[in-house]
Order: structure tokens, then sequence, then C-alpha cells
DNA sequence: TTATCGTATATGTACGTACTAATTGATTTC
DNA sequence: GAAATCAATTAGTACGTACATATACGATAA
């Protein structure tokens, strides 16, 4: 054992560069780096288009394996912050943000949380209902199940122009969750993973466009009939249990979805 | 070394079990694994909701380490097919084919051959153009350079009813690798990597809703102003040289964008 | 009968080594 | 000067080990 966690445990005083410091056993160590990694380059630490140094002296540096630094590089170079060239080395890639309309469709579950944690959801109407004929369809479950259905309007963080309407149904057993909550700042299951310690693993999304509802124009500032786009999300606990159905309204000219296909190899 | 590998090569005739052999050096091991494991998926040798051998047992039947089984089993996860879980094992999901309308939007590069492979892209129209204006914009170079501009329809392999209206533009210089090809049965950018031996390493894809237009709404057997997709994809080979660029309009009500969000651990 | 406590088992993490292969740049050769 | 060659560098592949941690199940005790 001669990593920095160990070294820390000792007493050593030697400083690992750059102020990096593991913590103390809570998560992984390859995510540990990972983080690290990234919050350096936003920091400009390591500038967009450069190099990283090489996975020896990361490991060298940080007190891990090659293996971990790999581990952590892979993460990264799957978000598309980095990508690596045999012989070369591991660049540092720009966040596309494609001309003009930002990106506010999530590709992944710790995208959402960045999302959320960038907006403001101003909870405009609450109620608890009861999943009858095509709600209790779109909810994947047999009619009479409770829900709270919960309805209101995002903002970027700073309140801006608003950008999307959104509702959410969610399961009467964990509707607590969120009891308090008049605008929420984080995603939504992340309350309810908070309140039940349970972790939601899966969530499925859909995409399809709409023309815009004449009461939703209005809050959202575009005209009835307008092309919109209508993200569908459930969100599954342990054993596929449906713990959060969501949609969102997004107004089609200031939002795009845009991802990006790499090679595996 | 005790692989399967060096086992063939030494002449023994052992036989791995299930008739799996390994190629002889053609694609990394962890491929052939992952590609083994997801042919025998569909073979149903491994059910749907059924749990794998253990990551061990399959080191040992095929000659490989645990790591490599591992390394493969990760492909598999990231695209779906499989999913783990600690101290219980790994199990063969099914891939989601959401209610009706089925998925013909990639959400990995693979996930583009295999679409291209079971659809026919009729190929209409071809002449070469001067990207000047807008199309320059869009393709995100300066003016004057000339494409290959292709338009055409897209049909199921078995040439049932057409399901999207294609155009694209390829880089004059690598124009040639299309230019016998009436109706595509494989990804047009397949056709390039050939020409060229050199590999697309980046897609860019962008969905966004439009109003479908009257002569095309005609060639894909729906109404003008219908609600469709519209996908835009950039085709990047080494350096971000674009050397593709496509789109392709789907009718709304017959094509569902659905993405499945993980955690990551 | 119910609750608790091991124990076995599976994947997850982390380390190590060794070698392969793509790329770059300097050097040599024509 | 241009082309071929070689050496150094860097990520990729593949193997090994060991231990951590979540889960399921059976044995035991209340």
């Amino acid at each position: 054992m001669s990593n920095a966690i160990s070294q820390e445990m000792t007493g050593s005083t030697q400083e690992i560069k750059n102020g990096w410091k593991p913590e103390i056993a809570t998560a992984p160590l390859y995510l540990q780096v990972a983080h690290h990694l990234e919050s350096r380059i936003s920091n400009g630490d390591f500038a967009v288009g450069s190099l990283l140094p090489t996975e020896n002296e990361l490991a060298e540096a940080l007190g891990v394996s090659r293996q971990t630094v790999r581990q952590a590089i892979g993460l990264l170079r799957n978000k598309g912050r980095l990508s690596a060239r045999k012989g070369v080395g591991t660049r540092v890639e720009a966040i596309e943000a494609s001309s003009g309309s930002t990106r506010f469709i999530a590709h992944s579950r710790s995208e959402l949380f960045e999302i959320a944690a960038e907006t403001e959801f101003v909870i405009g109407f609450r109620e608890m209902v009861s999943a009858q004929g095509k709600l209790a369809v779109d909810l994947g479950c047999r009619p009479g199940r409770k829900f709270l259905h919960i309805t209101g309007v995002r903002y970027p963080a700073n309140r801006g122009k608003a950008f999307s309407w959104n509702e959410v149904y969610i399961d009467s057993r964990v509707a607590a969750a969120v009891k308090d909550v008049t605008v929420a700042r984080r995603a939504i299951f992340h309350y309810i993973e908070e309140f039940t310690g349970e972790k939601i693993h899966e969530i499925q999304q859909d995409v399809r466009p709409i023309a815009m509802d004449e009461d939703i124009a209005e809050k959202v500032g575009c005209k009835g009939g307008d092309l919109a786009l209508i993200v569908n999300r459930r969100y599954y606990g342990s054993g596929r249990r449906l713990l959060e159905y969501a949609f969102q309204i997004l107004p089609a000219d200031r939002f795009t979805y845009t991802t990006t296909l790499r090679a595996e190899t």
C-alpha cells in the first residue's frame, strides 16, 4: 500500500501536487480521481486542447496505480471530456455548446443532476391523484395507485426566461420526500433518493415532438401550436419499481437534443 | 500464456465449450468475448432474464482472464444488454422495444451499423454541389467546398412502408466511395471508412422537431404539416475533419427517441 | 415462528507486471 | 532535399493477485 490514502493515515506530511487529497474511503478511488481531473479541467488547470500528463505521471503524482488512472480517464472519455490516442496522449476536449441552443436534455444520470443544479423548478400546484385510464397506462401500474402530482415551471438558476413546463408524478409511498419543497434546486429524484436511502438505478427517457398547447405555451413564453419537444422520464428503484414519472415540455426553437457517438476503441 | 489462442496455435484439439474459438489476432480479445456473448444471447443460449455464468466460470470456459471477461461484460452493460449486481450476478436484459414505435435513432456508433443493416437506403438523386450560404454554415466549412449531395428514402429491409427521408453530403475527396451505390444496405459512413481505410472517430447527432414539408411528406407516406423529427449527423474523421453530413426526417407518429440512463455503479 | 448471525458466493475495487501497437521526431541514407 | 529507418514515448491489451462489499441462504437462537 503506497497510495495517498495510506500516506494520509500514517500522518505523512508529503503533499500531493495541486492540493489533491483523497477522501477517507467514501467514493471509490477511481471516481475520486475522475472528479479531481474534472475539476482541474474546469479550473483551467488543464487547458482545453492540451494534453494531460501521461497516465504514468498522473498515477505517480496522485499516488495511485496506472489502472486506477485509466479507469478514471475512461469515465471522462465516455462523457466526452477527454479523448485519447495511442502513442500520443490524452487530450482535453471542449464541451460542445453547439450553436446557440444549450443542452438541457440529459444523456446520463449525472447530467440530470448537473442540469437540475443549474436550474430551479418552481412548483405551482400539487395534489394527490389516483392513477386511472391513460395515466395508469403511462405509469405502467394498475389503476387506483396513488401518486403525488406536481406541476410547475423550470427556470435557469439566474431566473431568466422560463424554459420548460414540468409535470411530475411521485409514488405516494415516497411522496413525503418533497412535502416541504416549493422551489426545487436539485433533481426531484435526488430528494427521493435522499428520503428513501435507495438509489434510482435506471431512468428511461423518451423524446417526442409535439405541438405546444395554448396555456402551457403562455407559461413558458411562446405561442400555441409552436413546435416543442416532450421528454418523458420514468424513474425506477431496485427491482424496477416505478418511483417517479415525469414529463417536460421544451420549446423547440430554444433547445436541441445533441448527442455525440464515438468509436468504441 | 494459457488462453485459447495459444492452444489453437499449438495445435491442441481441446474444444472450447459451445463452439467458440478466438480469431487469429484481429480484434482485441475482450471485443471477441463481447461479440461471442452477444451472439449467444441472441441465440437464446443465455435467456433474457437469466443470470450469466459467473465471471470466473466464463473466464475459465473461454480460456481468458477474469479481467478480460469483465471488460467484455462492461461493454455489453453500456449497451444495456447486461446488468450486474454485486453478490448476485450478471443478468441478461431485454432490449427495450418500447410500446409500438421501434427504435430507429441510434445511441451509439455500433447501433448506426445495426440500423443501417436492417434497412435500405434507396438513392433517388445525386449531384455535386458547392457549399454556399446556409449549407456552408450547416457543414461548418468555408464556402466553395465541394460535396456530393445524395437524397433518397430509407425502407425497412423487407421493403415495407418508407420510414424516413434522407439527405447526405459527402466530402468530394471521398465521394468516390459511393459512386456505384444505388441502394445502400450499410451505413454510408461505412462505405467511406472502407474506401479511405480511415475510421470515423466521432459522430455528432442532434434531434429537433419540425413540421413535415409537403413533398417530403408524400414520399414517406404522411401529410404535410405533420409533426416529425429531424436528425442531423456530422461525421468526423481523424483530426475532426468533416467527411459527411447527413440529415434524416422521421414521421413523429411512428418513431420515438428512447434512451435509458443508468447509475454509474 | 421469527430474528439473527455467520458463511458462501458474486461482482467491485485496486494493485502489480509485461507486452503490443500507434505515433512522433530525430537520424540516417539515397 | 526527400525518403526510409530507428528509437523513444504513450496509450491499449492481457494477464495475475488480493481484498472489499453486497447479497442470498442456511443454521442457530430467542
